[in-house]
DNA sequence: GCTATAAATGAAAGCGCTTACATCATAGGC
DNA sequence: GCCTATGATGTAAGCGCTTTCATTTATAGC
């Protein structure tokens, strides 16, 4: 492993003429840049990165933190941040909060340690206050899915109460007026959203909102099946459900099958998210997207122009949701 | 941000020590200790882990290598590796090589430049002579899926031929015997081998491989649907598929769907590995458990135990694959 | 050629921590 | 009490690099 010492002395000229070399901040002679160059060359000379992380509090790479590190969501969104930075020659870190406020901290910390030059942050159990603080420390951070208003300029959002909206105007286009709701949990942020949309459709058609027809899940399979359970259990009449997920609807479409209910014809299913199984449920999925990948996209397309001050196209920070029409809604017969 | 240097003024005692009793790597007197610890919480100390790291070539934490940060099988092995190592206090640091060679490489630079004390490595690209390079150069790692002779006490693999035989045989002791067989990209050693246990299966049968019958897929849902084309363009007789992964199984199944063929009573349908969308797709998918959480577990087992020098049980090098039979498959009438 | 200014380079200190070896303190045996 | 061995702690150097300020070199104008 050559050092910096090796290759100066080779080359001839001081450790900080190579360090400019490496680092092209300030102005060397040609002629010196290539004997510098040269002498790397032949010693194949490497960086050692944590000694340059020490010395200049910088990594060149930003930490991201998922609440998972699997699932459909979760992948699309690392994947699409990492091609991101993998163009613009930056590396990531990846650490996994699991929705868990100590863990979330810890990991945070971990991140930082390691002298990311900015954090993607995607959490949910850490407080505001906590966030405005971290800011205060100089961390520089972009939200995810997360929206505080005192740090409005580094939140990149979906619209939740539109795509929940517009998850219950498709079934009431259709015809549907008994439309049973499946929340995710009501003290995550997206799910309150999602389901405030949901009344707003419901109030524009004039239909009041029956209690009984909303279950709480928990944004899991089970939970769509569950609440399935839970409102054939009350002989409520609907024809049509949304779910605040895809991974609802496909547990409330899995015991519909098990019951003999035939979707759409019996009964209309809408999801949300778009996620990439979706599209394998029978039928098809019909499901509010949710551009998980372009989300990410612009977070990390917003580290490289606020952090590393890279010009790039403007930086959109709420991301508009659409119905996919699939196979699983129908008109209400 | 405290440094030890503050902590050991304000403890009364040496850096020598202060770090002693972080590290807790030699003995220090009762009281001693005591000191240290209580200045440590009233200047809310935290060790710079780079600074750490530079001093000792170490970082208490393991580099992952896989191949995509999105997919299924990627999700479940980094989350079950995650899990193991959060608790036993390490972290993890995670990079994507995307089967190239050039970025595989380059990953493995980066996850050595952190310091990561092991690697575990889920590669394709990189061959068998540069990983035996690396491991000479005291580069401390575990392979995943790969198997490679000279280095064979830190492969931790998955049975392939076995499983490929398994599907072949599930579906001749079923009745079937006009077989069609989607390989993956025969360059990638798992295809090799699942092909080759098909082709076993067949011979202990007494069936001849009809070439015909083979197309070599691209572990993707398309490599299914043009197998299925390209089978049924032939004009072709088959009751069954053996697909290679479960995607392309999907795909095919999917196109079964568009063109009215009934899945599984005119022709069935298997897949491997057993990825968490399988049991989405209607009907549900048969096919080969490849254990991947459980191999992602064991390699972590073997990096605490070979690495960290922490006993654990025993480390299981191959995992046997097993068939998992759900509503694609159906007796041959 | 001389002077002033700008550009390029070097020397030295420091980033925060680890660790080998030196030194000091303590305990046990004679 | 003295000597020896062991345990505990301190001192100093170093991990590999960055960066500030001092020094040297090059250039332009007179």
């Amino acid at each position: 492993m050559a050092t910096i010492y090796e290759v100066s002395k080779l080359a001839g000229v001081s450790l900080a003429t190579v360090s400019r070399v490496i680092n092209s901040n300030a102005p060397v002679r040609e002629a010196t840049r290539k004997k510098v160059e040269a002498a790397m060359a032949e010693l194949g000379y490497r960086p050692n990165s944590v000694a340059q992380s020490l010395a200049s509090s910088r990594s060149n790479s930003i930490g991201i933190l998922v609440s998972e590190l699997n699932g459909p969501f979760y992948g699309v969104l690392l994947s699409r941040i990492e091609a991101e930075f993998r163009a613009a020659g930056k590396h990531v870190i990846i650490a996994a909060g699991h929705s868990n406020e100590s863990l979330e901290r810890e990991s945070i910390e971990f991140l930082r340690s390691r002298n990311c030059d900015a954090l993607i942050l995607h959490v949910e159990a850490v407080s505001d206050d906590y966030l405005i603080e971290l800011s205060g420390k100089g961390c520089a951070f972009v939200l995810i899915n997360r929206y505080v208003e005192e740090l409005a300029d580094r939140c990149i959002t979906l619209n939740n109460h539109y795509g929940g909206y517009l998850a219950t105007r498709h079934l009431l286009e259709l015809g549907h007026r008994d439309i049973a709701y499946v929340s995710g949990p009501m003290w995550k942020h997206d799910a309150q959203e999602r389901y405030n949309g949901h009344r707003e459709a419901l109030a524009e058609f004039h239909i009041n909102v029956d209690p009984a027809l909303v279950f709480e899940g928990d944004f899991q399979e089970t939970g769509g099946e569950q609440a399935l359970a839970h409102f054939l259990q009350q002989n409520l009449k609907f024809t049509a459900l949304v779910c605040a997920n895809d991974e609802m609807a496909s547990g409330a479409i899995t015991s519909a099958h098990d019951l003999k209910i035939k979707i759409p014809e019996q009964l209309s299913v809408i999801g949300f998210d778009n996620v990439n199984f979706a599209h394998y449920i029978y039928p098809k999925l019909t499901t509010i997207d949710y551009p998980i990948g372009d989300i990410g996209q612009m977070a990390a397309r917003w580290v490289i122009k606020n952090v590393y001050q890279q010009p790039n196209t403007a930086i959109q920070e709420v991301f508009e949701p659409r119905v996919v029409q699939r196979d699983s809604t129908h008109a209400c017969s």
